[in-house]
DNA sequence: ATGAAAGCGCTAACAA
DNA sequence: TTGTTAGCGCTTTCAT
């Protein structure tokens, strides 16, 4: 027969063992040493304890120690192979800590972000990251009245410690490669290479858009602003964009620098209507690791952003109690066509 | 320059304001209008928390109300499309009705599973979606104790309201699919289907072998055991096993029905150090969807569960406050090799 | 070695 | 129409 009392307090605990309410919280918690409590009533309290099936209301505590024990992070959206690793990387780090992780996406909408930065200050979160954030001045802006410790991932900000992948070389690295694998001359509008996708106004975007652009300057085919097609990440208007290009061109160009994973999606809808000899004549890379898209057809360089090691960055910043405004940035790693990245979860499914 | 001092409470409104902690509570909350605040109280009160940036202590809130205003949902993990998906639906529908998403991951252990339902319910969360259960009877117990409404998402539960995909129907289309595209005798052990990955042990891949053995049986193919080969989800061991298996039969069987993305993902790494031709000799069918998937050198067909629907569903019961046991089915649906789905996402990135 | 009591910030009776 | 008060469950001085 289900009891259909409420949950178990201290208070209930306390009556059962004849202890008072200040015991029981020092011998359910960590402070029984200090406060010198006989391992005998510990050991009693315990054991009543785990028998009503007693857990610490953790609004209760985080109300009186003013911590809630909760992480939060915002990043754009979960179903996307770089932010749900950073998410799985984000939960292990947290629970080493002893922390509950709150994971909330944004849509990379600005007005989005900042009502989940205001809800998760309103449940007391003990840390903020933000990843990919659209509007980062004013989520410090936010996080510094409420005094709350933020970092920033992926995308930086002015107003806390930074953590992003090393965007400049990523880029000049994978232009570099897409240039050695199918020299262009530039001479008409197919014999070049194209950008496509990401926010020109976003920081990382920014950063390989100018490292694209340097690499084609350096190697004499300086690029014209129609190879740079910064239409956003969303696959649709990814597919709708490579498509207006190659109706344009009259046909693929030499070659196409994707500007991630949901931006290749987008483009793969399209390349996957056009006969393979076609694809086979372009040179495609993709800012963004998928252990899928290595083995498409036809072959895609990519570079894998290294989503583990900004996590563990951001987070060393928070143990080692970081607070000047460093921009630290993490390697990716240029991804040759056909070949298996193994992830940190690969044991894991 | 930056205050420093703690975040506003209704004290300091109330004090700023001339009114009552209680009228300030009333004129920032809902309960104003059956108070009968005056507009002009309330709105001369909502300026004054505006501008001094307050922002309700949900702990605080939640403590008195009894209601965290958190949903909570545990998935196996969050780097995998299917559950990055029920991730994406699960917050917007938790928005929707005005609720704090958390959700946790439990790697498919137990264990951690059930260590993450404690720490849920110390949250207080108001809902609990358990999706891919390792031990649902244990999880409601826990939730009967603590008195939490719980549904249980893609693996059923006996204690709880269950919305999963039919996994028979869909294990039963892709098995007829590959029985169609690459007929076998059976004659010899190459010349038979495989089913590799899953956990012989969960409802999910149970109600997919059991699926896979009737289409054989029908076929006049009655499977052997070690047809099955429910080496479990990560990609790590399906390498190993679809490596041991071509070793055993000295080359592809005629065909392999993949039990999940995960799964795909080892044995494409295995697939991808074999000849195309072979490849292409040996029908592919993988029981998830991924688009980049869909388009790799050789055809792979694919049953996308529709994620969306189980959490809408799941939902809906928790709107409809359903408490009978039941078992709703969803139906996934069967995608021919190099086709493309519309995610409901897909115009994000 | 343990207990009593105050208070974290909020809401809901109950008063006025 | 608004104010006063008690109390949600917990931790932490301060007593003893």
């Amino acid at each position: 027969m289900r009891k259909l009392t409420r949950k178990a307090t201290i208070y209930d605990i306390a009556r059962l063992s004849g202890a008072s309410p200040s015991t029981v919280s020092a011998a359910l918690g960590e402070s029984w040493r200090t406060r010198r409590i006989s391992e005998a009533t510990v050991e009693a309290i315990r054991r009543i304890a785990a028998a009503e099936g007693y857990s610490t209301n953790m609004q209760a505590r985080g109300l009186r120690k003013a911590r809630s024990g909760l992480v939060g992070m915002v990043i754009p959206l979960h179903d996307n192979r770089f932010f749900s690793s950073m998410s799985q990387s984000f939960e292990a780090a947290a629970r080493d800590r002893g922390l509950v992780p709150v994971i909330a996406s944004s849509m990379r909408e600005p007005a989005e972000e900042l009502r989940i930065v205001e809800t998760l200050i309103s449940y007391a979160v003990d840390y903020l990251f933000i990843a990919g954030a659209t509007d980062p001045d004013a989520v410090t802006a936010m996080c510094r009245a409420a005094n709350l410790r933020h970092i920033f991932v992926d995308l930086p900000g002015k107003g806390a410690p930074s953590v992003v992948s090393d965007n400049a070389k990523g880029a000049a690295d994978l232009t570099r490669r897409l240039l050695a694998d199918r020299p262009v001359t530039g001479a008409t509008p197919r014999d070049r290479i194209y950008l496509i996708g990401g926010d020109a106004t976003d920081y990382a975007s920014a950063q390989r858009i100018a490292a694209f652009r340097a690499v084609l300057t350096e190697a004499g085919l300086p690029p014209l602003d129609e190879q740079i097609i910064a239409c956003g990440y969303a696959p649709r208007s990814a597919l709708r964009e490579i498509a207006a290009l190659c109706d344009r061109l009259g046909g693929l160009p030499a070659g196409v620098f994707v500007n991630s994973v949901t931006v290749l999606e987008g483009v793969l809808n399209h390349l996957s209507r056009l006969p393979l000899d076609d694809l086979r004549a372009c040179v495609i890379g993709c800012y963004d690791y998928d252990p899928f898209a290595a083995y498409l057809q036809f072959p895609v360089h990519m570079v894998r952003q290294d989503a583990h090691g900004l996590i563990q960055e951001a987070y060393r910043m928070i143990d080692e109690n970081v607070l000047d405004l460093v921009l630290k940035m993490v390697e990716p790693e240029l991804i040759a066509p056909r070949t298996f990245y193994d992830s940190p979860f690969s044991d894991r499914g």
